[in-house]
DNA sequence: AACACGCATTGACAACCATCGATTCGTCTG
DNA sequence: CAGACGAATCGATGGTTGTCAATGCGTGTT
């Protein structure tokens, strides 16, 4: 699923529901723990194998492999299969995305009021 | 719960877990649809009473004070009792830090595999 | 071909969450 | 003081999600 081109700004003006509910399920994403770490695995390192998140993580194989698929499928992060490996990296478009949709100009908005 | 003070960009270095809790937690605020249209009209109003927020969210009102709640507790709006009134208003400053978190050299990141 | 290995899928279970009706609390008004 | 009104809390309910053991599926190795 692609953020992009999807949502404004929403400092802007009101969210329309269905930018709303576009923006909430990469937010959802983003929204446990284990995600963010390994999120941040991959994001430092550049390029990680499947079979590296285990044991810094901390979680069961299959749980893993749950938390690959759900940032993958919010477009966060991609997978090459090289031989019997997956690599993952980080899918900076998206992120950028999302940390477009939260406003730069956040910081801008609320002082309208002071 | 602030978010300010605790995480840094989860792309520079892997994120402590103590870090990812919090961080996950500001994250599970905004992973919400009507949350987030909320988020928006406060946003863009400056200031919205909650008996103005039933209606455009189309929701009872015990849940939309629901979701307040769960913004306030994030920090990302605060609520101010005038009369029988409550009028709320976002925090920009842990709007910036949820935006920070993510990184602001979210593209700068991944480009080294590339 | 047979085996080992990495990863995905399934099924099950517990914990969590969004939603709303009913109720309660606090504040203003007559 | 009594009634009205806005908002928070409580309880119940249906849906979602994180976790892992067991299993299945490709791929490489011997």
């Amino acid at each position: 699923m692609r953020v992009r081109d999807c949502c404004p700004p929403l400092v802007d003006a009101p969210l329309a529901p269905a930018d709303a509910e576009r923006l909430a399920h990469a937010f959802a994403a983003l929204a446990d723990p284990v995600r963010l770490r390994l999120l941040s695995l991959v994001a430092a390192a550049g390029e990680v194998c499947s079979c590296d998140l285990v044991e810094p993580l901390d979680k069961a194989q299959p749980t893993v492999s749950h938390h690959t698929k759900v940032l993958a499928e919010a477009g966060l992060i991609v997978g090459e299969k090289r031989g019997r490996w997956v690599w993952w990296r980080v899918v900076p478009d998206v992120v950028d995305d999302i940390h477009r949709a939260l406003g730069s100009a956040a910081g801008a908005s609320a002082t309208s009021t002071h």
